[in-house]
DNA sequence: ATGCTGTTGTCAACGGTATTGCGCTGATCG
DNA sequence: CGATCAGCGCAATACCGTTGACAACAGCAT
């Protein structure tokens, strides 16, 4: 075990070439061509010009390193979003920066979709969202079941989409297709709405699916908080 | 290339102990285990009392082999749910078996997550849920935008929480101990909403999450009904 | 009956993955 | 100046999915 770095001017530079932020660095570069690059450790020594092992003296295994390269690109994704928001629009801004940081680094997106970081940049979203619901107009328990709502919901889904991203074009073009092809070759008698709808099925547009869904999201917050700031009457 | 089976009198019974259904049972029987024993085929040849690489016989390779056991299971699911439900009910039906069977079969929920079968039960989801958002009062493109979105949601939620349910003991008894440990122990200055809301933020069952998540979807789809119906007033 | 053909299971092997233990080296510190 | 020790390279390990060669065996035509 290495005592506490920085205590001393230990580390000044020495034969250190290697340090977390680099390799973290590389991962990103790496991650970042998606498919045609796998995210490999053997593949990251090569990228760092060193042993692939090497990462083992920074990282315990695989698993905390993309911990931390997760962390970092939930960093971006905080710092991007602008100031002087209303509730919605934090939440908005944090649902588009995560999915697009997640199409940028598909490998990242889509091994922390069921993770949890507990790292700090985590901690700001999740103070983030909380701080959304409560302007929104929930408290206490109301709060918490909606924060974990928005965020369970947006990590799954981010998660999905960077998933199926980072299959190979071969493989995408052929789902692809399947919406168009195949749902018209479909018996009529015992999917009627799949013949009728087929031509608008193919049509949909990723971004509108999201947009939609965030929509659902917030809007389910909004309706919550009337329904308890004015439980007297509707209409 | 094997001709098209059963096509005269052939594969009585043959020397072929191995079938496709055999296979599928047997990986079902695995992914029940969770957690506790991996889904390799290696473990599969054993489980079926055969060599390991008799599968690929019968499936091209593992992929196909998951995509087929992931039908076997939407299929069950499908059948769980009762006839004569209004869309509400046929929508939260299937929300909630899908959630079950990832559950029960974790290796596939989560293996599924971000995939598309194009197989015989997908096609009747795809159905299923476009007369439930047709019979809410949804046409054309709106109805096949909301069946995205409840498909890919429902999807992509289930998906996560199989993958989350997949850690070990050891490593998801850390991480629910984050939620009620580590949050308290957070710096209240810089991140007030958590530190208020600890003792809540704790206490946030999955069931209560899923049910408010779908309940989301549900009224998200009524509303966007309700406006194309009546554009005339509100109140 | 005999041989042909095609299917199915077995075996050994290959290339890929993450990870670990050992030995060297070179900078830091007493 | 010599000892220490962190950081790195190397070799090896234990898995993983998959493939190709081979043997057994059914059904069919002769």
């Amino acid at each position: 075990m290495p005592k506490s770095p920085a205590n001393t001017a230990r580390s000044k530079r020495a034969g250190s070439q290697l340090t977390p932020d680099a390799i973290i660095d590389a991962s990103l570069r790496i991650a970042a061509r998606g498919s045609e690059d796998a995210f490999t450790v053997r593949r990251l020594g090569e990228e760092l010009g060193a042993d692939p092992t090497a990462i083992y003296r920074h990282f315990r295994d695989k698993d905390e390193l993309l911990l931390s390269v997760a962390d970092r690109t939930l960093g971006e994704v905080l710092d991007s979003i602008p100031e002087g928001l209303d509730w919605k629009g934090r939440i908005r801004a944090l649902a588009d920066g995560s999915l697009a940081v997640a199409l940028k680094y598909p490998v990242v997106g889509s091994a922390m979709a069921s993770r949890t970081t507990r790292r700090p940049n985590e901690f700001r979203v999740v103070e983030l969202i909380l701080g959304a619901v409560m302007e929104a107009g929930l408290e206490g328990a109301e709060a918490a079941l909606h924060y974990r709502m928005v965020a369970d919901s947006l990590l799954a889904y981010v998660g999905q989409q960077a998933a199926y991203f980072l299959f190979d074009a071969e493989a995408r073009a052929a789902d692809e297709s399947a919406w168009t092809r195949e749902y018209r070759l479909v018996d009529p008698r015992a999917l009627p709405n799949i013949t009728r709808l087929s031509a608008e099925l193919a049509e949909v547009t990723d971004e509108q699916i999201f947009e939609t869904t965030v929509g659902a999201l917030i809007s389910a917050i909004e309706q919550r908080a009337e329904t308890l700031r004015g439980p007297k009457r509707l209409c």
